[in-house]
DNA sequence: TTTGACAGTTCAAAAAGAGAACTGTATACC
DNA sequence: GGTATACAGTTCTCTTTTTGAACTGTCAAA
């Protein structure tokens, strides 16, 4: 697959995916939303190759993410700001920080703590339902095509069918 | 980079990105959370390699994220199940699907609409804070480091220096 | 004049991924 | 019995990406 087709899915993830799906682009997005703005700093933090770092920072430039704002004249220097867009990664990046709190750190505890402002004290993201307000739990999601599905009401296209295999055999 | 190291970094962020972080990964992990499980099954939803995909479902098993489970006896076949803490990544493919459906969608609208059964409306996922349940806002949010921090304390271990150039220039 | 900051670009070598064919067990159909 | 198909991989070669290191070019400070 060629990862510009990704951007194309009828799917929202997939979409997603082929914007910011790839080790280097999530690691610069981190370093974005920790003030980093400038190319030295991305790379120095981060010890990817010069080469790489370029390209990514085009790539977010061109899909809107970041903005390339010129900060000095002669020579020419500029800075990477995260756009709305692009700060609207942050519950994204919060989700991941958050799983691996809970199921990567060692006996010593979480490397880094979260403190909202509004309240004043350290937090833990919690996903809830516009709707509602309560909690989200996987088993308690149903998802059916919307407008934008590639058939309108086709069930198969966003539920694998169930395993049902042509060929019966002795089960365990 | 080598992308073992990743998984010592003192962030979790890094952390998560070196289990998850690559796009075929996520996909699985989208097929997954589908109730896609067996290998033909990932297969043809993704057109995947079959090389790939056998690679990375190994490395989902060991770091515990799906269990492979037989279903049948000779020839021994499997499935493969999402774990606790699988399902605990629930909310970062939220997050990701979100994000996707507000700035990647084209005129048709959203492929997928999901469903809360608690209160039965189509909703958004939305990131509260678990201690004042208001929504999270990236400028809201101040981190300091935590126990597991690499050096306690440091805060530029956790905050890129200012852009403070040792050299003046002439400023745009 | 030399050094250093900064933001890249270039290029050869290594690693990862794609595409296709092949392996091996087992069942169903003719 | 012979052929086809399901399933879950493995092996192979070829292409694309990524790495690592050096190089370019502007400007300021010592």
């Amino acid at each position: 697959m060629k990862w510009k087709e990704l951007e194309e899915e009828p799917c929202s993830m997939a979409r997603t995916i082929g914007v910011i799906g790839d080790r280097w682009t999530l690691l610069i997005l981190r370093e974005c939303f920790l003030r980093t703005r400038r190319f030295e700093g991305f790379q120095s933090a981060l010890g990817i190759t010069r080469h790489l770092l370029a390209e990514r920072l085009k790539k977010l430039v061109r899909q809107g993410i970041l903005r390339r704002v010129p900060y000095q004249e002669s020579p020419k220097r500029h800075e990477y700001i995260l756009t709305q867009k692009g700060l609207d990664l942050y519950p994204i990046m919060m989700a991941i920080v958050h799983w691996g709190d809970t199921h990567m750190v060692d006996e010593r505890g979480r490397p880094l703590l979260h403190q909202h402002r509004n309240c004043g004290k350290n937090f833990d993201p919690v996903m809830v339902c516009s709707e509602c307000g309560e909690p989200i739990l996987a088993k308690e999601v149903h998802t059916h095509p919307g407008p934008g599905a590639r058939r309108p009401l086709a069930k198969s296209d966003v539920e694998a069918p169930a395993p049902k295999p042509k060929v019966r055999r002795k089960v365990a």
